[in-house]
DNA sequence: ACAGGCTCCTGCAGGC
DNA sequence: TGCCTGCAGGAGCCTG
């Protein structure tokens, strides 16, 4: 499922190779509900704009969009003014993808954009947990992620957080009006490393703690962004291609088996409705 | 105001 | 072998 890394990654890899690209034609194939506007808004709103860049906020993927121009002069279009935007989130197993008109369409494909370049950017979500939205910013204000970047974040801010807060240290992880970008693996993975249990009430968390928290968090995204992401479940970036940080995880689905710090069996139970995995000697 | 729980959706694993 | 059940989860919404 896309995190923080995994949207950065995908983010990147979209930005590497429709920048400065325009939108010939939008498709949008999908009558229920993976929309924010209606369908025939959106593709009305994208065509004949210029990409000017693709990037990351929480895990949304933003698209900055210029004015829609003719042809020749989008050739130029690189650095217009944000004029639009599209943003892109991918739920769960939403992926965005850049191949060519020619490579066979899979199914739960639920938008296609066809560029000048000849490339194709494609929305494909199976569960439909994912979101698509076009803000025209002449109507309209600048996506923001509703929380803090977790990489930008100073320790002080980040212990303001969770200052006074009695739910479990993981949900306030989850939760993307406080912290935005962190999903299931990243919570339990970083707070592993920081040895601390998930259930420890978020505001009981101490200074060092906290810091603590923080610095490992800033570790294992960095980390997992260098190995393209983690996929466990049908996670791959914008051409295809799977993450490697699922081989470093280490207690994110290793139920009963031995933490690889002192041996005890990882231990699961249920936090925000969300499965928890933790070892129960390493965290406090 | 805040926290917790339910719901959406589909694919897949496990059990009988 | 095949069917059925349950589980996975991000985030919006509802409730207490």
């Amino acid at each position: 499922m896309p995190e923080l890394p995994e949207v950065e990654t995908i983010a990147r890899g979209v930005n590497a190779r429709v920048r400065g690209d325009q939108i010939v034609e939008a498709w949008f194939g999908s009558h229920r509900e993976p929309f924010k506007n209606s369908p025939a808004r959106q593709a009305k709103g994208l065509e004949g704009r210029t990409i000017l860049e693709v990037h990351r906020a929480g895990k949304h993927i933003v698209c900055e969009l210029g004015s829609v121009v003719s042809g020749s002069q989008a050739a130029r279009g690189r650095d217009g003014q944000v004029e639009a935007e599209w943003i892109v989130h991918l739920g769960m197993t939403g992926r965005l993808l850049v191949t060519t008109p020619s490579n066979p369409v899979e199914v739960h494909t639920h938008a296609r954009l066809t560029m000048a370049s000849g490339r194709e950017v494609r929305f494909v979500d199976p569960r439909r947990f994912g979101r698509l939205e076009f803000r025209d910013l002449k109507k309209g204000r600048r996506f923001h992620a509703p929380g803090a970047e977790p990489l930008a974040i100073a320790a002080a801010e980040f212990a303001v957080l969770f200052r006074g807060r009695k739910l479990a240290i993981k949900a306030a992880l989850l939760n993307q009006t406080l912290l935005a970008g962190v999903g299931n693996i990243y919570a339990d993975e970083s707070l592993f490393r920081a040895g601390i249990r998930p259930r420890r009430a978020a505001g009981k968390l101490t200074r060092p703690e906290l810091e603590r928290l923080r610095l490992a968090l800033v570790e294992v995204l960095q980390r997992a962004i260098r190995r393209g992401g983690s996929s466990v479940s049908d996670y791959v970036d914008a051409d295809g291609v799977r993450g490697f940080f699922q081989l470093e995880h280490r207690v994110y689905q290793r139920t009963g088996e031995p933490c690889l710090v002192c041996r005890t069996p990882i231990r699961r139970l249920v936090v925000a409705g969300r499965s928890t995995h933790y070892c129960p000697k390493c965290q406090r």
